[in-house]
This record gives C-alpha cells, sequence and structure tokens, in this order.
DNA sequence: ACCTGAACACCGTTCAAGT
DNA sequence: ACCTGAACACCGTTCAAGT
C-alpha cells in the first residue's frame, strides 16, 4: 500500500460525488463514510473544502489532458481526434448522468474559493490549448486567432451540449445536438 | 398592495439568488432576512425547497418566453431575433456574472426533486420550440426535424458559452465563443 | 503520523403556539 | 391568514485528546 492511500481514496470518492451532484452537495460526513473515516480526520489531508475542491480539479485537469495527448497518439488524423473529445463527454454523461468537472464548478463558479476558481480556469486553457493544436493539424491556412476561438466554441458548445441534456436526462438530447453542430460545421 | 405581495417578494429574491449562486447554496434563513421574514414563514408559501425551485423555474420559463416574444415582435427579421437571443443571455452575464436559471438547475441535475427537473425540461423544450419557429422564418426550405436539431444546437452552444465565460468570470470570453459560432455558422 | 468526539454556527423541515 | 420559536438531524470547521 502506497503512503498516501487513504488520501488518494477521498480524492477519487470526492471526484465521482462532484461530477454527479456538484461541489456545493459535497459532505464531508458523506465523503468519511465512503472511504471509512470520520469527516474530522478528512480535515488532516484536506484542511478546507476548498483545498479539496483545488485538488480535486487540479488532478482531473491533469488526467483528461493525459488521456487525450495518449488517445491523440493513437488517432490517425484532427477530424478523429476532435471527435473522440466529443466522445469522452457523451461518455461520462453515459455513466449516471455524470458531468465533467470544469463544466459542474463553473456553474457553482459564485461559491467557489478563489483556489478553485484559479484550477477551473487552468481546467479550461490547457482544454482549449489541447483543441487548438488539433484544430491546426488539418487547417494550418488558419491564423492562430481564429483556430483558437474555434477551439473555444468547441470546448463551450460540447460543454453545453453534456449540459443541457443532463438536464433532460437523456443522452439522446446529446447526440441531437452533435448533430446540428456538425451540419453547421463547429464540429468536422 | 396586492395579496400575495410577500410570496412575490420571496420568488424574486430567490431568483436572483439562485441565479447567481445556484439552487443548492439557496438558504431559506438567508431569503427570509432578504424579505424580513423568518425562514419558518417561507415555509407557508413554500412548503418545501423543492416547491419553490419548480415555482421559480415555471415564472422564470413564462416571464422569458414573454420577453421573447416581446422582441420578435418587434424584430426585423429571424438572424435579428437570434442574436438579440444571444445578447439575453449576454446581459445576464454581464449584471453580477449571474447564469440562466435553466442551465444551473441542470448543472445541479441529480440533487433536485422531480417537480424542478419537469420545470426545466419545459424550459428547455418552450425556449428550443421558440428558437425552431424564429429559424423557420428564414429556413422554410429546411425539413422540421433539421430545424429542431439546429435549434436544440444553438439552446446548448449558449448555454455552454454562458457556462465557460461565467467560469472565466470574463465576458470577453462569451464574446469570443460566439464570434467562433458565426463563424462556423451555426448562429447567423 | 493519523484518527476521534465534542463543540460551534450553519442548513431544511416540522409543529405547536401565537395574532 | 400569516408569522414565530424551539426542536430535529444535517452541514463544514476547530481543537483538544487519543494512539
Amino acid at each position: 500500500m502506497a503512503l498516501t492511500d487513504t488520501k488518494q481514496a477521498v480524492m477519487m470518492a470526492a471526484r465521482s460525488m462532484v461530477q454527479s451532484r456538484g461541489y456545493n452537495s459535497l459532505s464531508y460526513r458523506d465523503l468519511g463514510k465512503e472511504v471509512g473515516i470520520k469527516s474530522s480526520s478528512i480535515h488532516y489531508y484536506f484542511p478546507s473544502k476548498g483545498n479539496l475542491g483545488a485538488a480535486l480539479t487540479h488532478e482531473y485537469t491533469d488526467d483528461f489532458l493525459s488521456y487525450l495527448n495518449e488517445m491523440l497518439a493513437a488517432s490517425p488524423n484532427w477530424k478523429h481526434s476532435i471527435n473522440s473529445y466529443a466522445d469522452v463527454f457523451r461518455a461520462t454523461l453515459v455513466r449516471d448522468n455524470r458531468m465533467c468537472l470544469g463544466g459542474i464548478m463553473a456553474a457553482e463558479h459564485t461559491d467557489l474559493d478563489v483556489e478553485i476558481r484559479n484550477e477551473v480556469e487552468r481546467f479550461t486553457e490547457l482544454l482549449v490549448q489541447w483543441l487548438t493544436g488539433v484544430l491546426q493539424q488539418g487547417n494550418q491556412e488558419m491564423d492562430s486567432t481564429t483556430l483558437k476561438k474555434w477551439a473555444f466554441g468547441i470546448f463551450a458548445a460540447i460543454e453545453g451540449a453534456q449540459l443541457v441534456a443532463r438536464g433532460c436526462g437523456d443522452v439522446a438530447v446529446y447526440d441531437h445536438i452533435l448533430d446540428a453542430y456538425r451540419t453547421a460545421g463547429l464540429l468536422p
């Protein structure tokens, strides 16, 4: 067993809870029950809830990017990469109607500590940067400003599709919305 | 003074609070302080928080649609109507980084009572229906399935743009994303 | 180093009691 | 008809106390 076993268990449980019920609904007592320790013990690892939320978002961003980059290495072309990106958000939705951590945190923005807000911005920046890189592969004639805006557009549109489909509790809604994005030309 | 003065005051305060901090962060005690009564008194008007949330979303939907239809009557063409629609979401963002009630509720979906979930779906359906009607004005050659998907796409994309811009705490992000939507052809 | 129980001010909700 | 205070089980957080 690694030294940080309990800490990692707390983070894993917390991530899953936030993705399905949101950060505000995350309870140290529920978290303690899940992991098998008392709520006061969690404060040993994460002094405050804001601290936990920030660590959570940071790790989530890193894991997400690692996954995307692994996928990129095996991807035949940029169009395939963008579609795989969209599939990740679809899969999250299928798994218990969960949401992207960055998206659900953005919705709760006003209540968040500054440390979490910074991590949400980092998540956004790094994913948009990844998308920009992919778009550039197949559109080298485009200037960087247009590419970055396009990447931002795809990022926001996918977040929105997930949000709305989740609100309807229906993955088919996600698929219909993505059809529209493709027809319009926002997605390849 | 109307008979339902207090009730309306509760709803107005609650709507504004939810749009800025979310439904989960809405507190009956804070609400009571705002209106000038005790938290237990609010239960006289709204037996449960779910009840209040549902009433809130229902009224929000009706008000939103009334506004959109008034705007429609004064609008020169469908493209102008769609852009005005996008401006409403922009204005909400500018006013204290607020969010669309339907969007923020969708993010908190898992925690919501069924009565609220139904109202969130009603909001989505009616707004998409409104958008479909507007799109039809200028695209009569399109079949109704394509039109409805397009409307759904616009609805989700705007919600997403608002969500992401809110997460960044920057209206300029909203503008950039909408530029991308227009360049791609998702928005006219 | 890691965990606990008790205490604090919060939360939605209930209910008997007031006017 | 409308409002209140007290009580209930919840919440994050603190802290002295255990091992």
